[in-house]
DNA sequence: AATGAATGAGATTTCATTCAT
DNA sequence: AATGAATGAAATCTCATTCAT
């Protein structure tokens, strides 16, 4: 009833936070405009102030997230000079973001989320290979690494990585992730013709 | 009207094969139960004399086509003496259909059939890589290939293979094509460590 | 097309009271939630909006239905003094309300209402029993009604009269009406041993 | 697919059977003609072969069951010379074959069962009511009973009866059907100006 | 910046019944 | 006497979105 303004950058914040966690846990399709609203407690119309429409939100949901993973993985780069360093870090980052956020969907059907897995693959992809074409691409100029199609490899990289680590039972303990990591990093190492040894991943 | 009583082994696979392509053409959402009926031109009912939902005729698309794979792949498997073209052919053939089925769904928005792609993504895995696995030990055996975790660089080039099929733009021409092409043949020879020149690979 | 906004609360009742003739008129089966809608103009969805479900609408009806009858019964109770003269006009108020809405079914097939007349008979049972057991014991306090087991009886009645005054043929004029009416008489005075002649039922 | 061909007397009793526990067990509505030809193992066009439509199969259902208790009735109207006791056997008789049935239903939420109730005990008054006014007939020669309107006294009296059957908690041992049942004998006892005792109910 | 009542298209599903064999 | 594939009408409910205030 009584109208309650705010900070429009705090209420837009609350939105897609409390809209991230609903489609975490109970998946994009399962969650209705009306249950975000509900939580965050605003009227309907709000949200529309907010943003155009479901879609846009999920849109907003997931570059979050990248920007986020973004800003961490420009860290690292300008943080670190040796290039597999940098690599190694960079997707210790990103598998404990995608295991962070499985966590909370743990309970829900996979299919649920094929839409958010979707977006969220295709985008990391997008978002992240320039990124990490480039430290790919610096390790190849000081003979660290080798590769023809950097692109391409780091695109595959990438879309496998999201893909494995969004799976069923990937918790930080389980032995399936145990021997994905070990595997990931030979991988790498094979991938990119790196020093075998130069990886160390964990969830 | 009239009513039209045919095989049911027939009406099955003819809803089945109607359901795919639209899949395919508008995505899984935006497929209709009454858009499949009008086309094989049954009732509404005899969809669910047939399947229990539509999610279950996704599933049924789903299985068939890898149904097809997987007898192909056997063929492949029981065809060829050495595992290292089993394992080219192979990869070909999975390329070949996913490529074929994207071709129908060229223009609509990728978004539309997450939920399909997904649930081919999945299931591709599960129930490819107990075939591939073997012919990677096979190729162990053979001192062909090296591999520590094979069960898990399978998945990981399985995973690989079925995001280029959801890749925009992937007709067998294009210059894109070609280079991801490239890429898989190099990810191929170093997964396994494998001779350089052994894989040829075309959509 | 055009829309109205309406204060909710006459919404809400608008839908009751249409639901209720509807439901009266040819069944809770047969009334389907687009028939509601349409007479009292409104979209589909306004009829969610209020009521969680169809089902949800019928135990409206049936509440606002008692609800008016207990407000009459707590009348009656305050108003008067003689405990045998409240259950009097009580039973003339059930009636009364019982053979109103029973006009409205006249013409439509029994069974069409039997969900609607179950809730209301379970409904009836629950609310006014406690009422009416309260004129009772008042009865026996003051020594002009007699019963061990006033709940249990009083229940039983009042399932009795709704049953029996749902029949068909119940207007306020036929031969069978009238004999009904006069056994209840005394059905009420030998249950209660209350002096004979202290009943006058119409409907 | 094999075609078992049987006596049709027995055919139609097992389906008859069936139907009955299934009505009870989730609901005349809730019950699919397809479970009933499911559970008796014959195809779906059998129960038409035997039935004019599932309504039909509600009124074979009841109609059985009005059978037997009327077969047990008259039964015992002419095993019994005392007009007192034969009212008291069949009150009982009715009431074991209610709570029997009830029995099976234990479990399903009361709702579901609206249709066929409502069926039940319109036709139990509808059948019983004769037989038991000429027991109280004979009780009002014999000077033991006491009746100005004994149609409308045992329509009265069965309604209540079959309320009883309907309600939950209707086990044999529960204080509420003890109490039920004393006020029961009472009501009988004051309804015809019988001598008090001569009653004896029992679940 | 916010409200929240109202929209309305449309989708899935159910099932009693039929009928050619 | 029996089969079982096919029918098809209809009904409930969902929910993203709008808009007058």
């Amino acid at each position: 009833m009584g109208r309650v303004s705010k900070d429009p950058g705090e209420r837009c914040r609350e939105l897609i936070d409390v809209a991230e966690r609903l489609f975490l846990e109970r998946g994009y399709e399962n969650t209705a405009v009306s249950d975000i609203v509900r939580e965050v407690d605003v009227a309907q119309g709000t949200f529309y102030y907010y943003f155009r429409s479901k879609a846009a939100m999920l849109e907003a949901v997931v570059e979050k997230n990248l920007d986020e993973l973004e800003m961490e993985i420009e860290e690292i780069i300008s943080a670190e000079t040796d290039p597999v360093s940098k690599l190694n870090r960079i997707i210790n980052a990103i598998l404990r973001l995608s295991v962070g956020k499985r966590e909370l969907m743990e309970h829900i059907h996979e299919e649920s989320n094929a839409v958010m897995h979707e977006k969220m693959e295709r985008r990391t992809v997008a978002r992240l290979a320039p990124l990490i074409v480039g430290v790919v691409e610096e390790g190849i100029a000081e003979r660290r690494m080798n590769a023809v199609h950097p692109q391409e490899m780091v695109e595959f990289l990438l879309a496998s990585v999201v893909y494995l680590f969004h799976q069923p039972g990937m918790d930080s303990e389980s032995a399936r992730s145990r021997r994905l990591c070990l595997a990931m990093e030979q991988i790498l190492v094979r991938l990119f013709r790196i020093d075998e040894g130069s990886f160390s991943l964990h969830l």
